[in-house]
DNA sequence: TGTAGAAAGTTGTTGCCGCAAGCATCCCAG
DNA sequence: CTGGGATGCTTGCGGCAACAACTTTCTACA
């Protein structure tokens, strides 16, 4: 009767309602080190690339963050001095962000705690069987709505 | 050797990407209605509600904003006519959001487009068996990561 | 070589949201 | 029935992010 009640919509809240629920549980042991969780993403990119840095623009087609959006974190991330910003010796207009020793540390010290929020709140909850079927679903998914997700990476297989 | 490579990390990221590469779709179709993606969830809410309405704290509660992110959004929302606050007649503090017929009018001609773009970018990727098992371990941790979302409601079976 | 257009990054502006404070109302213990 | 604490909502304030405009540098084409 009511036009409101497609399944469609109750599967599309669901995975909203996962996504942000998760995301506000692991938020919290962000908060507790003093990030946010764009930073913690923007950090976490970093240590991931190769060297530990990534061109500017690079790091905003990874984070889905504008190139604005870009500059203003790696502002904060800089004044705190968990990442650097280095010249591109090839290119004159473009800026590596760079991870300082002192982002390492830090993130060093919060990836065990976060690891385990993934557990607690995510992966524990589910059997392997269960995790690997959803992790194939959801990379179904993601090749299809992001298809550049690896900007700046040659083609690594991040996931 | 990297300890930023763990495959919980990944998963957890998939997630995410997932989730926010869907809501940007998603959410072209609701900007070129003129709404905002909070604004359709809050709609929607409504609209799936009895009596198409629910007080001001309910929906904060559904919606992952605070009370005064929705007093916000309401604000909006009555500004253009698609919703309209009424007092609650048993307790004087509380006002209840109520859909109106524009506001219903407007979620009617924007969900064909809406439940189209799911099954573009969602659903019609999985085949019905894939999208159960995934549902159901939405579910799953949808149970443990936000165990009140539902809010107002006496114990519908939403989902 | 010179020039037009594209691209990388930054900055001004605007709007949104959470937090804390405030006001009105409700509830309950005494 | 009365006073104090709890609850529902709104508002002031601060921070964050997108958009657009701008500067500098690169690239391609003549």
């Amino acid at each position: 009767m009511d036009p409101f009640d497609d399944p469609r919509l109750t599967a599309m809240g669901l995975l909203a309602e996962v996504s942000t629920g998760l995301a506000a549980e692991l938020g919290k042991t962000f908060s507790a080190a003093g990030l946010s969780e764009v930073d913690f993403e923007t950090l976490i990119r970093l240590a991931r690339s190769p060297q530990h840095r990534l061109r500017m623009s690079d790091l905003a087609g990874q984070t889905s963050l504008s190139t604005s959006g870009i500059t203003r974190v790696v502002d904060r991330l800089e004044r705190e001095g968990l990442v650097q910003r280095s010249p591109c010796s090839t290119d004159r207009r473009a800026s590596y962000a760079v991870l300082t020793e002192e982002g390492v540390n830090r993130l060093t010290a919060l990836v065990p705690q976060h690891l385990e929020d993934i557990d607690t709140w995510f992966t524990s909850l589910l059997t392997p069987e269960q995790l690997a079927t959803f992790l194939e679903t959801l990379r179904t998914i993601r090749d299809v709505v992001r298809p550049c997700a690896t900007a700046g990476v040659e083609r690594a297989p991040t996931s």
